[in-house]
DNA sequence: TTACTATATGGAGTACACTACAGGTCAAGA
DNA sequence: TCTTGACCTGTAGTGTACTCCATATAGTAA
């Protein structure tokens, strides 16, 4: 098994070691394996974990969210069903997501078109 | 020309009157036409203004960019470029944030196949 | 005229997600 | 042994975007 300070996984992540100690003190992530003297010593399943919620983070989830997942996670099999329910529930938040944002890009687009034609022609019709 | 009220512009969109108010002060919207009495009065174009800010913030743009638009708005034709430039570059940055809810969505995805396997068979294999 | 309601302003408070810092510990090299 | 560097904890501070509140004023109904 091999085992990584915080630095170099705050290298490989790109996360800082403030924000690494944040997530795990929140409960984002479980607890991190410490080497005898306290030293926080991050497993290959440690990774997996700052792995998901950076991904996650980067979608907009909360932390709230990773923390409530991770409790559910600590507690054994018993709360899949709980598990799956909240993944669900944050899957449809993000496809709400995508469609707000493709709306928006629809309307940048257009305002773009209309800039260009402005920066061609001169003359900008109708403006907003 | 019609005007309304700023009960009415919060109830049509969906947007306290603190934060219609908040939007206005820091520049995110123009400043909004008034009554002799100083009472806000919203035309159709402050109200479009109402609406262009609600779908970008719902997008994820933050207020400094939207009151940075108004302030290039309002300065006239010259800024066509740089408002042009401005929109292209948050059009970037949905695309970016289109590409990262995508592969979140995904990942969700296989998980919750993976419990929905897990419920059925009740054997959880490779848990994170 | 009085009372009520909607709106105004300025400023303080809140929630979230970090981020910075002070002071302490520990292992390894000179 | 001494020093250095990386790490630790706890706590305070920051930025963003609201949200709430106290106090004041204007217009309308009784």
């Amino acid at each position: 098994m091999i085992h990584i300070t915080i630095s170099e996984v705050s290298k490989k992540y790109g996360l800082s070691q403030d924000t690494l100690r944040y997530y795990e003190k929140v409960g984002a992530i479980p607890p991190v394996h410490r080497t005898k003297s306290g030293v926080r010593d991050y497993t290959e399943e440690d990774c997996g974990w700052v792995d998901l919620v950076k991904c996650m983070r980067g979608a907009g989830l909360s932390v709230e969210v990773m923390a409530e997942y991770v409790r559910l996670q600590l507690q054994g099999d018993e709360t899949i069903p709980q598990r799956r329910q909240l993944l669900v529930d944050q899957r449809d938040q993000l496809t709400a997501q995508l469609q707000v944002i493709q709306d928006t890009m629809k309307r940048l687009n257009y305002k773009i078109s209309r800039y260009d034609e402005a920066i061609k022609t001169g003359v900008l019709r109708w403006d907003e």
